[in-house]
DNA sequence: AGTCCGACCCGAACGC
DNA sequence: TGCGTTCGGGTCGGAC
């Protein structure tokens, strides 16, 4: 699922590839992209832009024009571009746009949740600001605004790692990655996470988003990036999908529960919710909180 | 106000 | 083999 590595790989791909090239043509073939827009229009809207840049936050694609304005891709589940797009038909395709070097930009969608939305000049800030917070990525993302962040939430923390105005680009993946790598048990109450708990988190966060966009993201069934190649991330998981497996950290299985109504996979050695030296697990397995090699 | 949950999709995996 | 059922995932909007 595209997630912060994937949308970043992506973007990355298509930047160089697309800056300075004009849109010459723009077909929209699913209402679903567009609405409450007409696919028609919008596809008409952006026929004869210039492309300045293509940018990313959180989890949304920004093709950026040199007319002031921007389209907004956010691919959900099974968004994807790809350039230069193969002829072949793709029952998939979705949208295609060409442009002013005869290469052809195509967008697929296998369950058609993604959605594409064209703002006006000056609409961006204020359209980003009401759906997502800061990039995890930048400096702007210290320990003291991510307690800001989570400060009096009584949600699981994993809800708020999902939750996009707290952080953006994260998602499930790479929120249980996350929470493995900080020690942190996905049903603790947000708000009651420590200073040191909620820099370990941070940390944590930046470590697993980094190795996906290191490892060109994660692809489980559907993702590709704009070249059609796999991410390899997937192969990097320490707990996600992982229920069964050792804990590549003290060895315990891997456990799976619900949360925040999504898979959830966690050490229930690593990441105990009430920390405490008597805990079941501990007398079962006779070992403290995370410490020894796999 | 904060939190929860169903709806939106469709292919894959599962159960019988 | 074939059919029906369940699941998952990000975000939004409505319900609590």
């Amino acid at each position: 699922m595209p997630e912060l590595p994937e949308v970043e790989t992506i973007r990355s791909q298509l930047a160089p590839a697309l800056a300075g090239r004009r849109f010459v043509a723009v077909r929209i073939d699913d209402a679903r992209l567009t609405r409450p827009e007409g696919p028609a229009a919008v596809a008409a809207e952006l026929v004869d832009e210039v492309v300045r840049d293509v940018r990313r936050r959180g989890k949304y694609l920004i093709f950026e024009f040199a007319s002031g304005r921007h389209l907004l891709v956010h691919l959900r589940m099974t968004g994807s571009f790809q350039h230069p797009a193969a002829v072949r038909a793709d029952p998939h395709r979705r949208a295609s746009i060409t442009l002013d070097d005869g290469s052809e930009v195509a967008y697929r969608d296998i369950r058609r949740f993604g959605t594409w939305t064209v703002l006006e000049p000056g609409e961006l800030h204020d359209y980003l600001a009401a759906r997502i917070g800061g990039e995890p990525l930048e400096r702007a993302f210290t320990t003291a605004a991510f307690r800001r962040a989570l400060a009096g939430r009584r949600t699981p923390i994993k809800a708020a790692l999902l939750d996009q105005r707290a952080v953006a680009g994260v998602g499930n993946i790479y929120a249980d990655e996350a929470l493995w790598r900080a020690r942190i048990h996905p049903q603790r109450p947000a708000g009651e996470l420590d200073a040191d708990e909620v820099s370990a988190l941070r940390r944590a966060v930046r470590k697993a988003l980094e190795l996906g966009i290191a490892r060109r993201g994660a692809t489980l069934r559907d993702y590709r990036d704009a070249g059609g190649s796999s991410g390899r991330m997937q192969l990097e998981f320490q707990v996600y999908g992982r229920e069964g497996e050792p804990c590549p950290r003290c060895g315990t299985p891997i456990e799976k529960i619900r949360a925040a109504g999504r898979g959830t996979w966690f050490c229930p050695s690593c990441q105990q919710l009430t920390p405490s030296r008597s805990r079941d697990s501990e007398r079962r397995t006779g070992r403290g909180p995370g410490r020894r090699a796999r």
